[in-house]
DNA sequence: CTATGAGTTGACCGATCGGTAAACCCAACG
DNA sequence: CGTTGGGTTTACCGATCGGTCAACTCATAG
């Protein structure tokens, strides 16, 4: 029960649930992808749906921090590092791998509000806009909250559209919006 | 053959798939909720993908009919109208029904660019998208077809946060990014 | 050497998946 | 009356679903 081969685990499912969706993906097609048994997974993961719990944790953490590290990189003051938010969802939504938001998918087949999966995925986007908070806070805008909500508002509305439509236009569109919400909150 | 009875059937289907997605809910539950025979169904659609199509050329054409007109019900300006947008949202959102966009959990479920499910989602955005053009240009907007895609952004981005946090916050939070948006445009 | 115990395996469970075949019902027509 | 034919039903197809089980491997302990 070594836990690196659960990690391992939980990286290739989730890759394959980003890829192909949580109801449409199997755990047979999951065993044989990841080279290990059925059983040995259930060792691992009472059900599905736990495994699912597990990638999704997985990935609030793979993606916050890779925002925070991408933002932190690109901006330095506050003010630049909220507009930064949108250059790094554009070098996101470029990648080819790039597929929507996998807390948008999971929201998507497992409506239930109080279902486990789906309060996994509010809590993701809660933590992203305490971390756009901070960002508002220490650039000093005039209403703070209601700036860090609508720039989380911006970000949700660029991934659908980047899914459906044109990427980078997304987030450029999203970004001139946040540039003027930035400036009328008096930055 | 009679064409009620189909038109029923997708009816019924739309509702089942809105609820609980599209591949979580099966012929043989659709056929028993429906009061017809799984054969039956199959006279109609000869697979359960065109089926989900027939769902969504009926659900594009009741969101979009259903939006101009509470729109046009709300307000009289154009510029009145690019607010109005959100205040129905804000009533969409508010119903006990709601469950986000049903094109969004669709391009969820199926998301390769080429299948006729994703396209088919993507010409809905690209239909609201027209709509918002035709007010922003009549409101006379200095860079109309920037606004319209913005405005687009917002409402996406509004319909995800309603569907994970709160519903009359993400209306209102769209509402107030979008007026300032329209003002910057020399609205 | 044998005994043990954790970890792994292929085979299997009943249920359900999307989809089909053949029998059946019943009104219209001769 | 018998025949026909569209619309329906029941029963079924192989495949796959999430999940389980007895058997097997194999390093270690005595």
């Amino acid at each position: 029960m070594s836990a690196s081969k659960r990690d391992e685990l939980v990286q290739n499912a989730l890759k394959a649930f980003y890829r192909g969706g949580f109801h449409a993906i199997g755990m047979d097609a999951l065993a044989k992808e990841t080279g290990v048994s059925k059983t040995a997974m259930y060792k691992h993961f009472r059900t599905k749906e736990e495994l699912i719990l597990a990638t999704l944790r997985l990935r609030d953490e793979q993606f916050r921090n890779w925002l925070v590290r991408r933002v932190e990189a690109l901006a330095s003051t506050p003010r630049e590092k909220l507009l930064a938010i949108f250059d790094a969802l554009a070098e996101w939504f470029c990648e080819p791998e790039f597929r929507s938001c996998m807390f948008i998918k999971a929201s998507s087949e497992f409506q239930d509000r109080n279902h486990p999966i789906h309060a996994a995925s509010a809590e993701h986007k809660r933590l992203l806009l305490v971390y756009f908070q901070t960002l508002t806070h220490a650039a000093g805008a005039q209403n703070p909250d209601d700036l860090a909500r609508q720039i989380l508002l911006l970000k949700e509305g660029a991934i659908v559209l980047a899914h459906l439509h044109d990427p980078e236009m997304a987030a450029s569109d999203a970004r001139a919006a946040a540039q003027v919400l930035i400036t009328n909150a008096g930055l």
